[in-house]
DNA sequence: TAAATTCCTATCGATTCGATAGGAATTATA
DNA sequence: TATAATTCCTATCGAATCGATAGGAATTTA
């Protein structure tokens, strides 16, 4: 599955974040979008660690976006939450492993695909997600 | 993952079919293709069922292409063995169930991604996938 | 009758994935 | 300073999926 729960939960999150404008703790937020608080938590930390929300410690702490909806294309959004966005696993963890690799026929068409949808993905941002006004 | 490994088993089978012409038993196509025997069994069934192969029973029995190699697109050789190519879960097998499908802001993008795969793998056929003469 | 094949059902083991538990570290504020 | 609210971290669970295997029934040729 090229996208999962995950990605589709970070989605949730980052475009809540995104209708809020501000600082928001997470207990809010995961009530709010009725994701599992705690698969939330490790769904954000992810996040942050990718340099997509910034967070703030603490009582009054929480996360917020550290850039405009409008700046978000699914594609980073879904690259940052997921294990991997490839659609095989000849182009996804198990690259390097495969002893065909150099005379694959298909490798370049699984490379060609994955390009295609990155650059679908790209073609959205959060704010295209986002209810008008 | 949208697509696996039985989706790739099925199109090495069915490029070595094309490759050999005449009905080829399992047993020599599934050991020369490096697919286990069993597993290149329930993967033969699929693409009997859904009527991309021929079978025929018996001693002297086997598999055969129906049509010319440059005839299979990869969207449909792929479809016929794997459980489902859509890249998630809300436009697979779990689509009926999504109490939010309704006013769901990414179903859209999700089907038109669904759409720009099989676009992109119906732009190739198993000809693609054979040595140049 | 024997051998080779396709067809069918059932199951196994490993991996992944969504989700949860429990607590450490940090910070505002009463 | 104590407390409460939050983010951060590690570990684990249960269910589902997936690649693979087992065992045999049905069919056909020779």
């Amino acid at each position: 599955m090229i996208i999962s729960t995950r990605g589709r939960y970070a989605l949730r999150i980052m475009t809540a974040l995104g209708q809020r404008g501000k600082s928001s703790s997470l207990r809010e937020l995961a009530a709010e979008q009725d994701v599992p608080y705690k698969y939330a938590e490790s769904i954000v930390r992810s996040l942050v660690k990718e340099g997509l929300i910034e967070s703030a410690r603490g009582k009054n702490g929480g996360y917020s976006l550290t850039r405009r909806p409008g700046e978000y294309t699914l594609a980073e959004v879904l690259k940052a939450a997921e294990t991997s966005l490839a659609a095989t696993d000849c182009t996804g963890r198990k690259e390097a492993e495969c002893p065909r690799a150099a005379t694959c026929p298909t490798l370049p068409v699984w490379r060609a695909l994955d390009e295609t949808v990155t650059q679908f993905l790209s073609g959205y941002t959060l704010l295209d997600l986002m209810p008008k006004q």
